[in-house]
DNA sequence: CGAATTTGACCGGCGC
DNA sequence: GCGCCGGTCAAATTCG
């Protein structure tokens, strides 16, 4: 695992990804903050100059749990497709959520509420305190490396994530959240006596 | 031997 | 209607 060093403690306190998991946006939060004049998220949220604030877990839970929002969420992760995923609009080398939402809103069909973010990782499957199950890989056109499509184990939960690596650097793993845990993540004894609170605010709690 | 993974088949949406 | 493509299923296989 690299450690490029893109989180310091402020940024953790931001978006508390686990320990062993390091962002690694392509893009500075600089740049991402340059977004914002025409930030689309303004006319569905709190007014905000700074696209960064977005990836603040307090201000995506609003975005993540109302299916009426899902077009704004859509907008958050037409940014992250654009931005750090280094994908344009009309794109289709990755078949990431802010695609897709093209066709969420022609459809109107409600989807669970996706993320998705990137990480450079040797591994695959990052920890990230939940356990998955895999039940699926694909190799997806224009790119050499297979998603792999993962559910939680935990049963009634319905959330999904697929994982896979990027065409240009196969360093970066791209890992896409869909849904919502209805559940604390599993840990063993150990990690509950070390630091009890380790996942408390973790993604969607 | 039960759980987890692998992998080809299948399905539904979409574009032509 | 047909073919392509992403996503899921489920039988077979592997793993612990």
């Amino acid at each position: 695992m690299l450690n490029q060093g893109f989180l310091d403690d402020h940024e953790m306190g931001l978006f508390p990804f686990p320990s062993n998991m390091i962002s690694l946006p392509l893009d500075s939060p600089q740049t991402l903050k340059s977004l914002s004049p025409s930030n689309p998220l303004s006319q569905h949220s709190k007014p905000s100059q700074d696209c960064t604030s977005h990836f603040q877990a307090s201000q995506l839970l609003p975005l993540q749990t109302s299916n009426t929002n899902y077009c704004a969420w859509g907008e958050v992760s037409e940014i992250i497709s654009n931005k750090i995923l280094g994908v344009s609009r009309d794109d289709h080398l990755l078949g990431v959520s802010g695609i897709k939402m093209k066709k969420f809103k022609s459809r109107r069909k409600v989807r669970e509420p996706r993320f998705c973010f990137k990480t450079m990782s040797d591994v695959d499957v990052l920890d990230d305190g939940y356990r998955w199950r895999k039940y699926g890989q694909k190799v997806v056109k224009n790119t050499q490396h297979p998603r792999s499509y993962y559910r939680c184990t935990q049963e009634s939960c319905r959330v999904k994530k697929r994982v896979e690596r990027l065409a240009e650097d196969p360093r970066m793993v791209i890992t896409t959240y869909e849904g919502r845990h209805a559940h604390s993540p599993s840990m063993n004894e150990e990690d509950l006596e070390v630091n009890p609170s380790k996942f408390n605010s973790f993604f969607w709690l």
